[in-house]
DNA sequence: CCGTCCCATGTAAACGTTTTCACGACGTCG
DNA sequence: CGACGTCGTGAAAACGTTTACATGGGACGG
């Protein structure tokens, strides 16, 4: 049926052996010989299996990645920073999404068995230790903006509370004491932490907690946009409002235009992700930058390097957390206000699709 | 090591064989015996190897997607429709991005033989010849948004051509003479046939054909900025934007807030792709619907289907296209103006993720 | 009571590689 | 001139499944 090693062998008159060696360059072969396999494996354009070759070594080279969900900007981004360290160390990706609860995972993960070296699992619905129980051991794995585990799996996040305490204060600091903030999904690790932040920010910034101005969303465009309709029905609306991803600040914006209501004049409008579009939202978007293909690629990273070390790396810390820093754009009313010569604004639309700058720490936010 | 179905077997008191039967259900197997063999693969966590499984039934439960890259909304929902669909038949996904060069392909190709059933490949940027050539035969194939090709591979597009006439044919109804447009990559294959349509809109129209109103881009927000730049420093400045993508559409609505040009009112400006988020922009974006994660369940589908039956598919058809249909919204200026009973403006934050409105053809544009 | 059939199970041969081991031939050094 | 590496190669054993084939024991009909 398929042209296999043996056929390559049989019409160049070696043995298999030899085959295999002048195709992985893994020991001498006479020149002669080499060409005569070369031009017999490129006329029948043999291929070798790939299945038998991760049989045979015990390695795939190939990494998982189960996600709950491949909808939006977000998910694109991760994917490309992981595919990116990935495909220099010459893996390539098995993906697998719509996994939201532990048996989704735990079945994506059986069924990555053999086929995979590494794991990257974003699981934020799920706790940790229903998590737990369901990876594998034995597999280098990476946990993306999960709960703590006590598996043997590296856990990566990104600072949520952080990010959202900063941008809490940096709206209370642009005069506004009526924030109201859209959440993430119930059950959501990133969601909560977000939250979390935000609550904090109030109460440190003295103002009184109102949970009427704390509305449940999803994560979605359109739960941004019922969200701000609900915050629009307040008494007294906010004069700010926090969204926990800038998908829903993106539905915000929308339900705000229909609402005739001007941001950020009227309204101001922050997000949270620093999405590729935000920057070219009207008006730009002021969000938290939390580096979505860094984040991806450090995960990747993090893998292959338990890869490469045979045994896992037990002095390395088990858990990593990426900074998130406030990005001041026009959405929040801030931007003509701020000292302008932190970042002057310019070249925007020419910033490198892989933004490495947010790896490392900036103090403060920045101003693009 | 790892544990085997070896281990499992020994465990149990059985053969592999008895165990393999009690794990697949493809024999009877005593009560008894199945729960005792059952119990043991629970205890020792025991997962088959996918690659052994690969091999040995000749089937790998995976299917491949070979990409020219994973920036922005377009693929992250192609991906998302191909994933549906192939959940659905309990495939997963192998995903290679970043291959623009048939070199590339041609690499990312043989890395995948022996671990998918099925190819999907979208090279927009690759000549036909030199595609053919680097795709393999006897993996059922299916080339998206590429040109004609004489293998046996099924080719899927959109009907890049026709809705950019229907769009331009759109905005000249509107009332605009002069419509800049800016064009996607050179040697793009979806670019040219929508810059083709493009004009072919002109001319039908009766308007002088004008080499400086029609720009080149390259499908990113950046390229869409630079674009409008360009356009608007001419001598006389379109009364309409038609970007080939909705990406540089959102570059363009970016570069038009900056200059202080209101959309639509000084300046219409059109997309294409009907990306999720065009229907949450500032203005509501006017664009041309391909329902790309239609065209990936699509095209997952066709893979799966020849799958299905062993030989390949003679009698079916070896290409199809897909409906591309103008959506209105207020970006271009004719919502206002347009008979507004068609379709009620009403719960577009609600509407399905999955919209499979667009498999069938629309006569004419929708609005929503 | 014996032949026949079926059911549950075991044995072993695939599947297509890589890799270890062995083995000649040849050159080098003592 | 013999002992000893080295080089090129082949034979065969992994790797972990699935599955065709074989086998033994019980049920059942004659």
């Amino acid at each position: 049926m398929h042209v296999t090693i043996r056929d390559v062998a049989r019409l160049a008159g070696v043995s298999v052996a030899t085959v295999s060696r002048v195709l992985n360059a893994s020991a001498p072969v006479r020149e002669t010989t080499r060409e005569r396999v070369l031009d017999v494996a490129r006329d029948l354009r043999f291929s070798p299996n790939g299945a038998a070759r991760s049989l045979s070594r015990q390695r795939a080279g190939a990494l998982g990645v189960i996600l709950p969900d491949i909808y939006g900007e977000f998910f694109s981004e991760l994917l490309r920073g992981i595919d990116q360290e990935a495909q220099r160390a010459n893996h390539s990706l098995l993906v697998s999404s719509s996994h939201h609860d532990c048996r989704g995972i735990g079945a994506a993960v059986r069924a990555m068995r053999g086929r995979v070296d590494g794991l990257m699992v974003m699981a934020p619905d799920v706790s940790a230790p229903l998590l737990a129980d369901v990876l594998p051991r034995g597999v280098p794995t990476v946990l993306l903006n999960g709960p703590a585990i006590d598996g043997d799996a590296f856990v990566l996040t990104v600072d949520n509370y952080g990010g959202a305490v900063a941008m809490t204060r940096h709206l209370v600091a642009t005069g506004h004491v009526r924030i109201g903030f859209i959440a993430g999904a119930e059950r959501n690790h990133d969601a909560s932490e977000r939250q979390r932040g935000y609550r904090e920010g109030v109460r440190e910034a003295g103002l009184a907690y109102d949970a009427a101005y704390d509305v449940r969303g999803d994560f979605s465009e359109a739960g941004g946009w019922r969200g701000t309709r609900a915050l629009l029905a307040l008494p007294s609306p906010p004069s700010a409002i926090f969204a926990a991803n800038d998908a829903m600040a993106v539905g915000a914006l929308s339900a705000l235009r229909e609402a005739g209501i001007v941001v950020p004049t009227e309204m101001a409008v922050v997000g949270f992700d620093d999405i590729p579009v935000a920057q070219f939202l009207n008006p730009p978007l002021t969000t938290v930058r939390v580096g979505i293909a860094a984040l991806g690629e450090r995960a990747a990273a993090l893998v292959l390097a338990a890869l490469a070390e045979r045994s896992p790396p037990d002095h390395a810390p088990r858990r990593d957390v990426l900074p998130a820093v406030v990005v001041v754009r026009d959405s929040c009313g801030a931007s003509a206000g701020a000292p302008s010569h932190l970042t002057p604004r310019s070249g925007h639309p020419e910033r490198s699709r892989l933004d490495r700058s947010s790896w490392s720490s900036t103090p403060g936010g920045i101003r693009i």
